[in-house]
DNA sequence: TATTGTTATACTCTATAACTATA
DNA sequence: TATAGTTATAGAGTATAACAATA
């Protein structure tokens, strides 16, 4: 029976050691693709905002405008996401999602599904919604925006 | 009441969110001490496994034994810990807490309780119960070690 | 003057390979 | 030949500040 240091039964630690396994794991998965999980989280958010300003993505997300920057020319030189000079501002443009983004996005929602179920594999569907239920009240408790990586950054990860 | 985007009640993305908040709220809380939650970590897997190598506890940790050296550099450079000649094995070091390590320990051992109790705020007993036993089952079953972070990186954050 | 988007730059981190000394 | 520890280095990622165009 592993015992470990201190830190090992600690609820901090433990999120942060299966949330950094699961982001690898996923990552991992959409390697051989060429994409990382956040192309993934772009273009859910892209979805969920579409016609917004580069700016105001920036905000709901937490990262500097110079950051996204490249989060968009990485989408767009995919053929993922667009760019339309915003007609009622022209110093802004509104971000756009195309086809082929849509269409990525829904084939990534069912790889994360499928990762989803095997990172639950222990436990029975009771406990499985009772842990999603108690995670996702928790980020709400903490302040966590729906969806928004607290580290959204362009490149790394973990 | 906020919805997001699919992938904001994925169990692999609410892991991700809250592991990420976790670590950085711990991470701004040991940053006035000069401090990174890898100290913390290193602190307690030295205490479990003193008089070990680097080697070994580079292997134990999942780390390059490059970078151990400078993990250790660290911890001897602060008083904390320090390297021992193995007599029996001249090319190796023993790895050593020294006291202010072993104090030390303790005192981040606290702030971590105390951030574990911020981050459980919204829950009551019976769900924190809950919740820790279920992290610590899908840990275990996913082939985690006890308290080692799937990516101890000298660095970074993440 | 303030804001949108962009670029440039300096900084930090990280992973690899190459070296030494022992075995 | 293989292993413990170290060093050097190149690559990746990140955060800041400064800029051009428009408001």
């Amino acid at each position: 029976m592993p015992e470990g240091p201190p830190h090992a039964r600690s609820p901090s630690f433990l999120l942060t050691q299966l949330g950094t396994l699961a982001h690898l794991r996923f990552a991992e998965r959409l390697r051989p693709l060429g994409l990382h999980p956040r192309h993934y989280g772009m273009l859910g958010h892209l979805a969920a905002a579409e016609g917004s300003s580069q700016q105001a993505l920036a905000d709901a997300l937490g990262v500097h405008r110079s950051a996204m920057v490249a989060l968009v020319d990485d989408l767009e030189n995919r053929g993922l996401a667009e760019r339309r000079r915003d007609p009622a501002d022209r110093r802004a443009y509104t971000l756009h999602l195309t086809g082929a983004g849509r269409e990525l996005h829904g084939r990534l929602k069912a790889i994360a599904e499928h990762e989803d179920a095997q990172l639950l594999a222990g436990l029975d569907a009771g406990e499985r919604r009772g842990l999603v239920d108690a995670l996702a009240r928790l980020a709400s408790a903490q302040g966590l925006a729906p969806g928004v990586h607290p580290r959204l950054d362009p490149g790394r990860a973990d």
